[in-house]
RNA sequence: GGCGCCGUACCCAAGUGGUAAGGGAGCAGUCUGCAAAACUGCGAUGCAGCGGUUCGAACCCGCUCGGCGCCUCCA
C-alpha cells in the first residue's frame, strides 16, 4: 500500500486513486528557454519513478508533463538572439528530450505546450470573470484572491502574512498586491493571441490548471513538481482551478527537494548549476553508464530532502554501482555450478517483500537502494559457492526486474569510456566526437597474448600487458579456468 | 518581519519512542603466479550542544549553536 507526503495535508497518507487501477497525474515541466539542469533532472526524475512504480504496482497510468512554451523569458532570449520564440521552444524542447532521455527517463503519456491550449486558457479565464474570482483591467486579467477565501491552503500562508512580504512595485491596477494575472495584454512585438479582452498571451500559472482539467479532468490523483512551486504557482493553480470548478482539483500534491551545491540551493541566479549535458560532455564515462549513475546519485537520497552535487558524490555513486555490474558480469559468464536454488528463491522473496515496503513508503528510494545492496551480496556468496546457470540467470532477471521502477540495471554490460578516448573537435554544431583509442578486438587480441604468455609462465610479459591496458583504463580480471574478462 | 527545513561514523545516507540499515573510502585476513573481483573480520556505548518528559529518546518538549529554503522568476 503506496504511501504519499502529501504536501496539501502535511502528512504522509496511504494512496487511493480516484478510479480503481488507475492514476491520472500532471507534473510541472519546465519553461523552455534553456538547457536543464541537475535541479531539474531531478524533478523528474522523481516524478518517473513514481510513474514506473505505479505502473508496476499495476496501476494504468495517465502522465502528463506540461512545457511552458509562451512566457517572459523566453521572449527575452528570442529578443537577444534575434530569432522567433518558436525557434527557441523548439530547440529547447528537444534538447530537453535529448538530456532527459539520456537519463532513462519516459517520456510523458501527454506533454502538452501552453500554446497549445489558448483557447482552454481563455474558457476558463472566462469562467473565473463570470464567478467575480477575477476581473480585466485594460487587457489585463487578474485573479481576485480576496474573493477566493481558500487562499493559502497549500502553502500554509495567510493572506496577511503574504502582503507584508509583498513586492514594493505593486500595480496600482490589481485589486490586492496578491492578485497575479491570469491574461497579459501583450506589447508589439510579442506573441498575441485573440481574446475577449485584445490581444494577449496567459500567465504563467493559468496554463497548467487548463491543460491539466484538458487532459485529466477537473479533479484528478497526483500534482507534482519542485518544491519551489508551492508557492505562488501551485497555490494559484488551486485558486484558479478550484474557483472555477467548485471541485476538488488534485487529490495529491507531491514536492521535491532541490540539488544543491555546497549546501546551497542550484540555481540560475547564483550560477552554481550544472547542465546535464555540460555533466555528460565532461564525463570520462560513457553515455549510458553516465546516465545510470546520475540516476543512482539522484535516488540515494529521499526525493523529499536536499541533495548536495559534487564529484565526489558522483564517484562513490559510480564506484557502488561498480559493484552491481561486476556481480552481472559474474552471472552473465558460463559455469559449471550446480548449487540448487532455494536459498536463492528465498533472498529474492526478501528482496521483493524489503523493496515494496521501502517503496510503499512515501518512494524510500535509499531503503530501496539498500534492499538491492543486499540482494547483491546474497548473491555473490552464491556464486562463490557454485550457483547453478538457471540460478544465476533467475537472479539476473531479477536485478532487472527490481531495478526496472528505479530505472536501473537495465543495461546488459557497462561499457565505460574515455580513459582511452580521445576528442576530436569537428562537428558543424560546435560539439565534439569521442571515439575510443582501443576497440574491444584490440582488447581480445591483447588479452589472447597474455593467456598464452601466462600458459607458459611468462608472467613478465603478461604483466607488462596488464599494465599497458590498466594505463587506458582497462582492467584486467583472471578467472580460475585461466580466461580472463575485462573492463573499464 | 512571516512561514518552513536540516544538523546521524572519514564521506554519502536510512531510521522519528524499544536500544544505530545500506553504500563509498580505509585497515586486516582468505583466495590468486601477481592483480582484480568476491568472501570474512574491524569501524558511531552514540545521533550539533545543554536541559526536560519517560521504565526507556537519535526520535517527544524547551532553549542554544550552526547551515539552508520560501515569501520575487525558479525543478
Amino acid at each position: 500500500m503506496l504511501k504519499l507526503f502529501n504536501t496539501l495535508t502535511g502528512r504522509q497518507e496511504v494512496f487511493e486513486p480516484i478510479e480503481p487501477k488507475k492514476v491520472r497525474m500532471y507534473v510541472c515541466g519546465v519553461t523552455v528557454y534553456d538547457y536543464c539542469h541537475i535541479g531539474h533532472a531531478r524533478s523528474a526524475l522523481v516524478f518517473d519513478v513514481l510513474r514506473r512504480y505505479l505502473e508496476s504496482c499495476g496501476y494504468n497510468v495517465t502522465f502528463v508533463k506540461n512545457f511552458t512554451d509562451v512566457d517572459d523569458k523566453i521572449i527575452k532570449r528570442a529578443n537577444e538572439q534575434r530569432v522567433s520564440c518558436d525557434a527557441i521552444t523548439t530547440k529547447y524542447i528537444q534538447a530537453y528530450h535529448e538530456d532527459m532521455g539520456k537519463l532513462g527517463i519516459r517520456v510523458a503519456t501527454e506533454e502538452p505546450k501552453a500554446t497549445e491550449h489558448i483557447a482552454d486558457i481563455i474558457q476558463l479565464t472566462e469562467r473565473l470573470v463570470a464567478k467575480s474570482l477575477a476581473y480585466a483591467v485594460e487587457g489585463d486579467v487578474y485573479f481576485e484572491v480576496a474573493n477566493y477565501s481558500e487562499y493559502g491552503r497549500l502553502s500554509k500562508r495567510r493572506l496577511e502574512d503574504l502582503q507584508a512580504g509583498a513586492r514594493v512595485d505593486v500595480d496600482e491596477r490589481k485589486r490586492h498586491p496578491m492578485d497575479f494575472a491570469l491574461w497579459k495584454s501583450s506589447k508589439p512585438g510579442e506573441p498575441a493571441w485573440e481574446s475577449p479582452w485584445g490581444a494577449g498571451r496567459p500567465g504563467w500559472h493559468i496554463e497548467c490548471s487548463a491543460m491539466s482539467m484538458q487532459h485529466l479532468g477537473e479533479t484528478f490523483d497526483i500534482h507534482g513538481g519542485g518544491m519551489d512551486l508551492i508557492f505562488p504557482h501551485h497555490e494559484n493553480e488551486i485558486a484558479q482551478s478550484c474557483g472555477a470548478t467548485g471541485k476538488e482539483f488534485a487529490r495529491y500534491w507531491v514536492h521535491n527537494g532541490f540539488v544543491q551545491v555546497n549546501q546551497e540551493k542550484m540555481s540560475k541566479s547564483l550560477g552554481n548549476f550544472f547542465t546535464i549535458r555540460e555533466i555528460f560532455e565532461k564525463s570520462e564515462w560513457s553515455e549510458e553508464v553516465m546516465g545510470e549513475i546520475l540516476r543512482y546519485f539522484l535516488l540515494s537520497t529521499h526525493y523529499h530532502g536536499p541533495l548536495d552535487f559534487s564529484d565526489q558524490a558522483l564517484k562513490e555513486a559510480k564506484n557502488a554501482l561498480n559493484g552491481f555490474y561486476d556481480l552481472f558480469g559474474r552471472l552473465a559468464e558460463p559455469g559449471v555450478g550446480t548449487m540448487p536454488n532455494p536459498s536463492l528463491t528465498q533472498a529474492i522473496e526478501r528482496s521483493r517483500v524489503g523493496f515494496t515496503s521501502a517503496m510503499d513508503d512515501d518512494l524510500n528510494t535509499p531503503v530501496a537502494i539498500a534492499v538491492l545492496q543486499g540482494l547483491r551480496s546474497d548473491v555473490n556468496k552464491m556464486v562463490d559457492k557454485g550457483l547453478s546457470i538457471e540460478g544465476r540467470k533467475e537472479a539476473r532477471q531479477e536485478f532487472r526486474l527490481l531495478g526496472e521502477s528505479l530505472g536501473l540495471f537495465q543495461a546488459d554490460t557497462w561499457q565505460f569510456g574515455s580513459a582511452i578516448a580521445e576528442t576530436l573537435p569537428i562537428n558543424l554544431d560546435g560539439t565534439a566526437t569521442v571515439r575510443l583509442v582501443l576497440n574491444e578486438s584490440d582488447i581480445e587480441r591483447m588479452l589472447i597474448e597474455r593467456r598464452e604468455a601466462r600458459n607458459r609462465k611468462d608472467f613478465q610479459r603478461a604483466d607488462e600487458i596488464r599494465k599497458s591496458l590498466a594505463a587506458q583504463g582497462v582492467i584486467i580480471e583472471d578467472k580460475p579456468d585461466g580466461t580472463s574478462r575485462w573492463k573499464r
